[in-house]
DNA sequence: GCTGAGGATATGTATGTACAAGTTTGATGT
DNA sequence: ACATCAAACTTGTACATACATATCCTCAGC
């Protein structure tokens, strides 16, 4: 006996969620609209009032919906947004929010590191790595340009691998590359030329830029990459709590 | 209308958080400890399972257990960075990076709030908010334009302050609001008119724009914010580990 | 037309029960 | 000594119920 197939009945609070998530993003139900009631759901579920409000807990815990006492639960203002803790995989993020991510992969190449480029991946000015350079989709439209650098003991896995079929991440872990920490670095920039004609935007449009650095647990660098988001497709939410810091900062430019 | 003492009873679930934030905070359970099982808190509190998991859902929400079907409870090794003090403000965020901050205060007002502001401070659509507009400085040096929106309720302390001289937040501190969490949004926008005047930046400048929304311990909104600061003058940094879980928050059936 | 009281309704909290689905533990048989 | 299996945990999910507490709406009274 294997791990046997993936199946999993989907648990109804998890159905509801994602109706609700869905009904969110499609426009359903509007920015300040009011959501059905827990008894409304409970029915249209054929559920009990538990389920529903975990769905509705896990809702209000991204930040799409704001509820009380007394209150009807509204819907907030609100983009996707990825929970900082388990941003690893756009694909990832994207089944998590029920979306489904797409790639058209334009460049993939071998070549020699440019020097700020091998100062981030800590190898040597010159030495070989693996770049790739995709458009990302969500639900076929553009939403996103990643550039994924690696060094070449991380980076021949990716150039033996399909990088239109999906996520490389979950290729790097199935060739057994242990990820263990990543860092990001979160600011916008304009589009240049590659990021307008890819996005389908002007040049110049805002977008939301991803630096992201990722080492395994002896600390080498195993990739060096910058994801640009359209900014209406996705942002960031954190929650900190007083006594418990969280792990983001902010730091100062030049 | 006596508002009453916001003397309110302390919730179960809450009270079995704070014991367990505390213990863990003061090193009684080690990271990788087991915490207590369910059956055991139920019997320490006097209290239900229902309780008990709306409190290990709390934490497990602020990333500082993990838990999972048949398994025990254990702490994380809670990474600390900066902390919730000096992310949340920027006065304090500039004295931790030696930077001189500064402050010219644009406009301040009491007016109704609209529909989604109202929505997002959860106060009625109408009621006065206390709203602040400044351009922020760092070294004398324009970087981040600030719009804060606070409920009357917590804006009369920012009303009573000369928003030129500093930290509104230290402010709201000594008057004694208790600031207790906070949630915040990460994305890109174009600077506009005002943005761009103050910033001395062309129009549609991409601008890193912060969304917090500020909380009390009993879930009150104290303030709903857009930050934006100039890309080149501030960035956000995040650490995350493969362990560690996801922020996602769950509360219990009951 | 406006105000205020009170009921209807909404979400938040708490308890009890039952079962599902993993993990750990220990007894048993070889 | 070792592998195997079953019992005894653990946490996750679900349902029924009750009450607390805040908001909204209706309607009587002025």
């Amino acid at each position: 006996m294997t791990t046997g197939p993936r199946q999993r009945t989907r648990q109804q609070h998890d159905e509801i969620a994602r109706y609700l998530r869905t009904a969110i993003r499609e426009g359903s139900f509007q920015p300040g609209d009011e959501l059905p009631s827990e008894a409304e759901l409970t029915r249209k579920f054929s559920s009990s009032r538990g389920p529903v409000r975990q769905a509705m807990s896990a809702l209000r815990g991204e930040g799409l919906i704001s509820s009380g006492r007394g209150r009807r639960t509204v819907v907030l203002d609100n983009v996707l947004t990825q929970s900082f803790d388990d941003v690893i995989s756009f694909s990832q993020w994207c089944h998590a929010s029920d979306i489904v991510p797409g790639q058209i992969t334009q460049r993939v190449a071998r070549e020699p590191a440019e020097k700020s480029l091998a100062a981030s991946l800590r190898i040597s000015d010159g030495d070989p790595i693996v770049s790739v350079f995709r458009l990302r989709l969500m639900d076929d439209v553009p939403a996103m340009v990643e550039r994924l650098n690696y060094p070449l003991e991380f980076g021949r896995h990716v150039l033996a691998f399909d990088t239109d079929s999906g996520s490389i991440y979950q290729e790097l872990i199935e060739q057994g590359v242990d990820i263990n920490r990543a860092s990001r670095t979160i600011d916008a920039v304009g589009a240049n030329d590659d990021d307008a004609r890819l996005l389908e935007v002007p040049v110049g449009t805002p977008l939301l830029r991803v630096r992201r650095r990722a080492f395994t647990t002896t600390g080498d660098v195993i990739e060096s990459s910058d994801d640009r988001y359209l900014p209406w497709k996705a942002s960031f939410t954190m929650n900190s709590t007083r006594g418990n810091p969280s792990s983001m900062s902010l730091i100062s430019g030049t």
